[in-house]
DNA sequence: TTATGTGCAAAGCGTTTGCACTTTA
DNA sequence: TAAAGTGCAAACGCTTTGCACATAA
């Protein structure tokens, strides 16, 4: 038997959140600090805990974004049947800049990972360390 | 001008734990409680200080193995030249544990990001996420 | 003697958990 | 009214930092 669920004040604030954001990133401190500066006493906690039942639902996908750094969601709307969200992050260590990468060729090493290893990749918790383009640039000068 | 260094216990007692421990992976914690085990009074933030100097000097290579799991160390013997150390490592979600990867295959990958995205991966700082084998046959059943 | 190293406790970070209280249905 | 949701404070786990004390050269 399923847990039964309650429609509540904080969730719809949520969703109607969730959806000003549509295709931007937003942290689970984003939504409460939006929401909190617009009247709302939400706090993080409520946030991590909807959103996770968002992941569930399949209405928002979740992003780890590197240790240290607030993970990041994003709202996919029902109506849109566009989910292609399997798309890889990198991480700049120097300045901590967030890049997507395209996945078609990177996604090679899905394949190899799960043909050679089987080793099944989560892309949504992947994160490629490194040196962005800037930062290298700046190490030459 | 450099910083002088000096010859402590504390060094000394690190590097010859990390000499009999060739070809493992520590972490620093590891490090502590067996020394300390071993009589020393030796605290985590020694070891980190220290590893970190080692790793400078470069005796010593640091892994990343995810979020919220401790550095690994594997120490490298100055006598043998030996610095096939660009290896990856994935990390089961379910079961947690690490993987090492063979990076004949999947270092292309490195070269992909840097040919394309202008982007200098650091193999030790990126896991790949996802199920492993073991696991992936748990949930069949 | 003086720069460097050390150990403890506390802070840092994003996230989770315990718990009493509130809200939903 | 019972089950689910909420907010605060505290805990988590790994790592770093502040600070007074100890040690190396």
């Amino acid at each position: 038997m399923e847990k039964r669920t309650y429609n509540t004040k904080r969730q719809n604030e949520l969703l109607d959140y969730l959806k000003s954001t549509k295709g931007q990133h937003v942290t689970a401190q984003d939504a409460a600090s939006y929401l909190r500066k617009n009247g709302s006493s939400i706090g993080v906690t409520t946030v991590y805990r909807q959103f996770e039942k968002f992941v569930d639902d399949g209405i928002l996908n979740k992003f780890e974004t590197g240790e240290g750094y607030a993970a990041c969601y994003e709202y996919m709307d029902p109506e849109e049947h566009v989910h292609d969200h399997d798309c890889f992050h990198a991480r700049c260590e120097k300045c901590g800049k967030l890049i997507h990468l395209d996945c078609s060729v990177i996604s090679e090493i899905e394949k190899h990972l799960l043909e050679k290893h089987k080793f099944m990749l989560n892309p949504n918790r992947t994160v490629f360390y490194g040196v962005c383009k800037e930062c290298m640039a700046e190490v030459r000068i």
